[in-house]
DNA sequence: TTGTAAGCGTTATCAC
DNA sequence: GTGATAACGCTTACAA
């Protein structure tokens, strides 16, 4: 059996409220026998107990990590070691530790999360997506249980703490982008509707066309619900078009690199035949073929406000709901170029 | 203040340890107060609370996961995610949760797993890697608590339970395939050294090589810490030889992309000039031009395994060590040939 | 078959 | 400043 607070008390000759105190660092202690103390947890080799400290505290120090419901997609996504990097750093930073929720289908982890929620597993619980509709996050909203979204809420905004880019900003941006190298067929291959990023990248897109005074079509515009053969299919669908697009705005980077391939099989030059700027910019966007312009999201700063967000809201519930918006960046490489007619 | 298992026992008028005892499904009871203490739970809205029970029980149903010190290099590779995946399937199987260390450097990552170890957090722990030289191996091992490793232990390879591939088999077979290829100039590109992972896949090289009579070459053999970037690096030393190698033996599919990039822009041809075989078979490996053959090193299973032996050795500790070894394979696909004089 | 009570290792509220 | 003691929510002998 570990070696326990009152094993320590008794070794400095005190009682065990003292030793807690001194592990609190509890300012009316004398010196004397903070030391005493500490020279007897030392020479005993103590550590405290979390899980009864977790008890006594009704609070454990843990955050919740919650993968939307397709986990199988989402972990082949660099975007998600990435994010939890960022959380990891942030919840070490003030000492806290994260646990994952297992469960491969959307019923699976909606359970596996009430079950830490209300089995006091975690203080707090972090959202890796946002989804149009989550019964989850209302289960959390209705309780009032401290959580975060990564991603931007598709209801009550107002009222949810979250870190998020601004994806419709973005996408406007990248559409003029495109506009401005003077191309005007522009499809938009999205990733699956009920994410909320989809909707929103979706709708700038659309709003900077409009801008333009560009008239949408219905067949530039593509959802896709696996990466990389997504990229595959959406090409497919848009090169059969008599008037295929001349630039692409691809959702995520693995997936444009799944388009990169098809056109290359298709012997279509990128940049030189169709421009592709695509989102996340992670690693591999340098290392394709040609290397793609892509938006960084500075996904390692979502998972790190994120965490600390988080923290804050559950010792300081009282403050306001907060939301981080993290900037975005267009860093160009080599994947568009002005059109050619 | 949530509901307790004395509010349950109130509403359905029994004791508490009845209770208690209808959660555990304890066969001496009444299917009649069953009944009861169900409906009772229902009607409470009843959740155990995991943290109390973790105390009385002594157990927590936690299985600690840690990286190794480079998180930043770990995160990147593909393989965290895939392995993380499979572990999270084996823990779902048991009910059991994932906690993640975090901290970045050595140290605090030795910290970390200490107190979360001592402070009774998990109950066992998950190295996701093998190290020549290991404090933290040490500690858990002196100890005696529940751990399991992903790879092969340097020392003691009878006492600790680990799943692992049979990477010196695996390497011997990759530099055999390029002996029949008709290769003799053949370049081990490997990692960080200090992996016993590397040096196992360099012995098997070795091997390979010396049961074929050809003699080892000192500039034939890299190792390079990082994965992109230690592709271009090693190409490039490799590449300066009087004799440049003919085959390339790369101990990650994501140093091979580095490589294939570098030897693209020196315009070598893959594989009329140059043969390319690497290890993991990550979904990169497809999309590369060419597509990579690729050891696949079945790293869901790996995980999945893992969690397995790692619960099975929490719940029975007596049982003797085990160790598993998940199987390999060479998909074949378009980065070798056979060698062209 | 079920109830009583001690115990898991802390923290926190009183006293002194 | 420090020491008793109750409390956190559950499990588990031991009784009944």
């Amino acid at each position: 059996m570990a070696v326990t607070i009152k094993d320590v008390a008794k070794a400095a000759n005190v009682a065990p409220s003292t030793v807690s105190r001194v592990i609190a660092n509890h300012p009316r202690i004398s010196e004397r026998t903070k030391k005493k103390v500490r020279e007897a947890m030392e020479n005993l080799g103590y550590h405290p107990n979390f899980i009864a400290r977790s008890l006594a505290n009704q609070s454990t120090q843990v955050l919740g990590l919650v993968m939307p419901g397709s986990t199988e997609v989402f972990f082949q996504n660099p975007f998600f070691p990435t994010v939890l990097r960022g959380l990891s750093e942030g919840a070490d930073e003030k000492q806290y530790a994260l646990q994952l929720t297992t469960g491969k289908t959307e019923e699976e982890i909606y359970n596996g999360v009430v079950q830490m929620v209300q089995g006091g597993r975690v203080d707090g619980v972090v959202l890796l997506y946002s989804k149009v509709e989550d019964r989850l996050l209302m289960y959390l909203k209705e309780r009032n249980f401290p959580f975060v979204m990564i991603g931007k809420p598709f209801k009550y905004v107002e009222e949810i703490t979250h870190v998020d880019n601004d994806n419709f900003r973005a996408t406007k941006e990248v559409a003029q982008y495109m506009l401005d190298l003077g191309h005007e067929r522009i499809a938009f291959i999205g990733g699956d509707l009920n994410l909320v990023v989809t909707v929103e990248r979706l709708l700038g897109y659309e709003k900077a066309l409009r801008q333009a005074g560009i008239p949408l079509r219905d067949d530039y515009i593509i959802h896709e619900e696996f990466l990389r053969e997504g990229g595959r299919e959406a090409v497919n669908e848009l090169m059969m078009l008599k008037e295929p697009p001349t630039a692409l705005i691809v959702v995520d980077d693995l997936m444009a690199l799944g388009v990169l391939n098809t056109l290359d099989e298709m012997n279509i030059r990128v940049p030189e035949d169709i421009s592709i700027i695509s989102f996340n910019n992670v690693l591999m966007t340098e290392m394709s073929k040609p290397p793609l312009t892509s938006v960084d999201i500075n996904i390692f700063d979502l998972g790190f406000q994120a965490a600390k967000s988080l923290i804050q809201r559950i010792e300081n519930p009282k403050e306001p709901i907060k939301r981080v918006i993290v900037p975005h960046e267009i860093v160009k490489r080599c994947s568009c170029s002005e059109r050619n007619e």
